[in-house]
DNA sequence: AACTATTGATAATA
DNA sequence: TTATTATCAATAGTT
């Protein structure tokens, strides 16, 4: 339909190409339009031109997602439904094990214990007992390494003061300086078992009341997106 | 382009509508072929009839999902991909709780305490105590509680069989009997204090070692999904 | 973009 | 349904 007929294949010449694909594409549309309009049919066309420009058509009461949501019906199952459904059995998996860690929490935290059968109490007991134990262990560990820590701090500003007396021939009062006698309250105290008795009573498996002893800062950010401090929201997001 | 041209608008005879479609239907199939050849494009189309059949077209080299996915990176954003993505997102930050909930279990266990600052191991440590403490409580609870239990059924059916035997005027050697003397042990003396001395073994506080003297089946069956011997799979799925 | 000579599509008909 | 064909519509090549 033209002066002259063509052969159907690749229009070379990209601007005549360019030029076919408009008019033919607007043909299409027409067409497609005025099916829907005689034969009260639902059509969805995409194109994309060899230039990547892309155009669509859509009959009227309806979307290209409408129609193709259809199709997928039409066709049985398939396309991204299978990836949706995929992905929503992960979701819901993920969701499972969710709630089944949240519930061992609560349980470690001793709450919800009556869903639990004797032997099941008896295992958590014991389990939650070794824990305390590696915690306590654990805390004991920092303690004492802190406390080498600080012992050596004051060793050394200890030598670093002597040796400034000595440089400057310096004799000060007692009460303000470094001195040898531990009862003073000096450093020398703290460095010769001020810090070890304190970890002591932390290793002694001591009360709440004795580790509240330890409270340094009243309360402290959460570092790790957790709390253990019981105001834990256990629900889903 | 037929014996007279048509006014477009609805077919009202089913039939005339149903032929048009076939008809028309079949000409905007091959001018979409045309063009694809001709000018090198994409083309998708999918058409339902007024009866609800449903027929496609698409180019080749690709097929309709390939063009629905490059039509939703063509018009940005939208259509599946949102919810899609929606939905990835959702996965992500469970995901992301799942291993914070496993952190804290295994730090519930004593283990990973390295990443745990002298605070969090101080407010960690007197968690769990609370939780050994209210684990043992409910320990506690349901001993006495089954105690309860077996004391009542001890006395019912002593007394029955002392019912049985004065009806039956009967009199047997003690020793393969219920009898009256604790020291026999028969059921009597476990009435009188046995449970109540298992009980207390029970609510002590006790060793490990002590717990297992409760340890009537060697392993049970994981009624919650859980277990806490350790033997936790902490992975993800 | 607009114009036509042509070819192509199809409405009515058989 | 399928085939025919008289007409109308689309469009290739041109301006």
């Amino acid at each position: 339909m033209g002066r002259g007929k063509i052969e159907i294949k690749r229009i070379e010449n990209a601007t005549n190409r360019q030029v076919t694909y408009s008019k033919r594409r607007s043909g299409i549309m027409k067409k497609a339009r005025e099916l829907t309009v005689l034969c009260d049919a639902q059509v969805a066309i995409i194109m994309f031109s060899s230039t990547g420009k892309y155009h669509e058509f859509c009959s009227t009461g309806t979307d290209i997602k409408g129609i193709f949501d259809r199709y997928q019906q039409a066709i049985g199952t398939s396309l991204w439904i299978e990836q949706y459904e995929n992905m929503q059995r992960t979701l819901n998996h993920l969701k499972d094990i969710n709630r089944n860690l949240r519930t061992e929490i609560r349980q470690r935290m001793g709450e919800d214990l009556d869903a639990l059968e004797f032997e099941e109490l008896r295992d958590l007991e014991q389990n939650v007992d070794a824990a305390l134990k590696e915690v306590r262990q654990r805390k004991y560990h920092v303690i004492t390494t802190q406390t080498e820590t600080y012992k050596k701090k004051v060793k050394h500003s200890q030598e670093a003061y002597k040796n400034l007396q000595q440089e400057l021939g310096m004799r000060e009062d007692p009460a303000y300086g470094f001195v040898d006698n531990p009862a003073a309250g000096g450093w020398d105290g703290v460095a010769a078992g001020g810090w070890d008795g304190v970890a002591a009573v932390a290793m002694g498996g001591g009360s709440a009341a004795d580790m509240y002893a330890f409270r340094v800062v009243p309360s402290q950010p959460n570092l790790h997106g957790m709390a253990y401090g019981g105001s834990h929201d256990l629900r889903l997001g």
